[in-house]
DNA sequence: TGCAAGTTTGCATTCTGTGCAACAAGCTGG
DNA sequence: CCAGCTTGTTGCACAGAATGCAAACTTGCA
């Protein structure tokens, strides 16, 4: 059960019917995180009920909770494409880059993201708010089985599995360390603000990579 | 506001009062705590209220919400002691000792701690519950912060924050790699089973220090 | 002893989260 | 184009979460 990755929604129609069903399924998520994020601006975290929000998205209080489970986890619907994305780059590298090349590639590459402001906001959002902060925590720990889930079948599933879960753990743990210190950093949307994500991602990793040896 | 640490509730009675409004306070949690790990036990995760914990805690529903916005937090202060003892066997460390063997040393004691089976137990319940999953989460979040400041404490306060981040949050991703392979492995309270999540800290840690390079 | 500070509790209230059944909208095949 | 199937939406009902408030009760201290 793959959520459906973009599938490039290229020329005009393609063989897949995306079909109106899912269409619209996508809109409404999408409406409806939105206004989340909205209202959150507006208001202030814990500030807004999810009637506002379904109002605000134009559904039913009942419809937000056959998509999200709370406020906080529409929220995070930003984070988590980010993380997709990661998932992806990575599967898209040659199977015979050495591993850690492979990963540092992937993630790196996080920060070609389209709402990659938003993903700062809402790093910056989440220390004041213990709700959102476990939200996001989870969307990582998602994101740590799903990439783990990969490494193990690029390498033909012989790992040691004390050293796949450290491994895909200590990686993206320096990618949340940069984020962090990006998101801290870029209080409003930059311009090269993603160059500088990028540092600081590669930053992270070379310092994973090399033992933690020396603190510059 | 610092949360009493232990103490040393040594003799009888010491200079400093430990109070008994602190003492009860402190019975109290404990009590509600363990009522929330028997129900877990006995009823499943999520199939259990506020009102039912309070009831075998012998307190009111109000008391609860008092000390735990859910459930699931009442469970969690099992890790977070684990965590906490953590944090406090780092401080403890000889201060000219290597940045990465004090911390080695100091996670590796993780396996010192009492309720260890109680822990691993919980890190299983977890995989079925995004709620526990969520909590336990965010306990491991702050203990990163608590240990970045005692990190930063030791070397100063002039180290580069991403590498301390960075650092700090590899670390602690380790550790919890090696719990959860030792926690799948120890089905019931083993008797050397102490000695076999040291082992692994030991060993995701080393790896960390090796920089990943032999998957073993 | 008696007051100040801190805790517990019940009550009221708002909001969350989910099951259910009716309804509507997209997707067949004739 | 219609009949029928599948899937998504909505309103309703209801148990339970979570919090403010004020009254009762403990503990600490002079």
């Amino acid at each position: 059960m793959v959520t459906g990755t973009a599938t490039s929604s290229e020329m005009t129609d393609t063989v897949v019917a995306p079909g109106r069903r899912e269409q619209n399924k996508l809109d409404t998520r999408r409406a409806i995180a939105a206004s989340a994020l909205d209202l959150a601006r507006a208001h202030g975290l814990g500030n807004f009920t999810a009637d506002q929000v379904a109002a605000e998205a134009g559904v039913s209080r009942r419809t937000f909770f056959n998509y999200f489970h709370s406020a906080e986890e529409a929220l995070t619907t930003t984070t988590d494409a980010l993380l997709e994305l990661a998932a992806a780059e990575f599967m898209a590298r040659p199977a015979d880059e050495p591993l850690l090349d492979a990963m540092i590639a992937a993630l790196a590459a996080i920060a070609k993201t389209d709402n990659l402001s938003v993903c700062g906001e809402l790093f910056r959002m989440a220390e004041g708010s213990p709700e959102l902060m476990r939200s996001q925590l989870h969307a990582w720990e998602r994101a740590e089985a799903r990439i783990g889930q990969a490494v193990s079948e690029r390498m033909g599933g012989n790992l040691n599995p004390l050293y796949l879960l450290a491994l895909v753990g200590a990686v993206l743990s320096c990618v949340k360390a940069a984020m962090q210190v990006w998101a801290a950093a870029a209080e409003n949307p930059q311009d090269g603000s993603a160059a500088e994500l990028e540092d600081q991602i590669v930053g992270a990793l070379s310092m994973l990579r090399d033992g933690f040896n020396n603190p510059r």
